[in-house]
DNA sequence: TCGTTGCGAAACTCTATCGTATCGAAACTT
DNA sequence: AAGTTTCGATACGATAGAGTTTCGCAACGA
């Protein structure tokens, strides 16, 4: 017999357990190191292991390569969306966007939004997990307060909320991502998107 | 006297003069493995002249890093925005989505806008270019037929362009890239959101 | 105590790529 | 014809990282 039930009814194997600790210090590393604006392909184990302060074999035992070691990582995110129901809908589409701008300005959040982007062609696995985590919770979000907002009366009843959620998201990464460096981006930006957006383009007819 | 006048009265160097027909071949080979979805990072010299059919040292002779050759050879590319201005406000802006949605099927473009995308960081003189040769015309021209409509009164007088533009071309961009993959994307997309742009979200008031 | 497994450290072999140098041939100017 | 420069090809040493193995110690169960 070489192994025992734990109290949890779980067999244990023989010998000395692994090392929760270093699990945590290797991910914390990976995640570390993609923040500070390495790329997947740059990424090394050897640069993992000695952030980490772990042996090289350590990270082997555990993962076979490293995209298993980044999606576990990209996994182990949690995702930041503190967003308070309850307000009018202006003023929760507003905190969303506001919440967007302020992550995009966190230099993590934006190297490990770029991965996403990036890799999406070469690691299919890495895009998915990413979309679990990231995007599929945000797109939720905005898609109940849209809905409510019909509900309420606050928006057309005959809103195309796909593409009313795609205007939102999109109108401040574009901005985040492609304005022009050298000006700051506009500290009302996310009010002037939401109202633009409710109002929209044409003018009211008499 | 080591140089000659031609009949454009550029000086000539003396000696074999340098292959125009080896340089576009690097280029498009450079073109051709970033399409591949090889990242920046992966990008190999030695590659570059393989698929060239070229020496490493024909390349070393023009360029005198990695960097400077992609700069070159993104450079190299034209922008192809043929937007049929003479249209309605509404025709005009669902063609230019058309252009972009088309434009993102490409295996070449999404490789490229990866990579203009992810090495914002770390390669500010590739954004930089990158934003010039690609963005910046497409602003412009979205910008004037926002104009455009402004002063057709096609559209509000008080319209923030800027975000208009923000909202247009993210709503496109955050579909071809965040959608769930699986299900194709709507081939109205583009009409989708210039109408629900245009509309506005808010009901119109009796 | 003993067997088993994980630990960090180090050494190791492979492979890929870098950037340089050298070669003979080719393409020019003078 | 002589001189200069580029051409593609190839070889070179240097570096970096992959993935494996070994070592001595630590942590666990029996």
């Amino acid at each position: 017999m070489k192994t025992q039930q734990t109290a949890e009814g779980v067999a244990r194997p023989a010998g000395r357990p692994r090392s929760e600790k270093a699990e945590k210090a290797i991910v914390e590393a990976t995640l570390d190191l993609l923040g500070d604006g390495i790329g997947v392909s740059e990424l090394s184990i050897e640069a993992i292991a000695a952030r980490a302060g772990v042996g090289k074999t350590t990270i082997y035992r555990r993962w076979t390569n490293k995209e298993d070691l980044v999606v576990d990582a990209l996994a182990s995110l949690k995702p930041p969306i503190p967003l308070s129901r309850g307000g009018s809908v202006r003023d929760d589409l507003v905190t969303y966007l506001r919440v967007i701008r302020e992550e995009s300005r966190h230099q993590r959040t934006r190297c490990i939004m770029n991965i996403a982007m990036t890799d999406t062609e070469r690691h299919p696995r890495l895009a998915e997990r990413f979309r679990e985590i990231a995007i599929k919770p945000r797109r939720e979000v905005v898609l109940a307060v849209l809905r409510r907002g019909i509900d309420s009366g606050e928006l057309r009843a005959d809103l195309d909320v796909e593409v009313a959620m795609g205007m939102l998201s999109g109108a401040i990464i574009w901005h985040v991502k492609w304005s022009d460096p050298d000006e700051e981006i506009s500290e009302d930006l996310p009010e002037r998107i939401v109202d633009e957006a409710l109002k929209g383009f044409r003018p009211r007819e008499a």
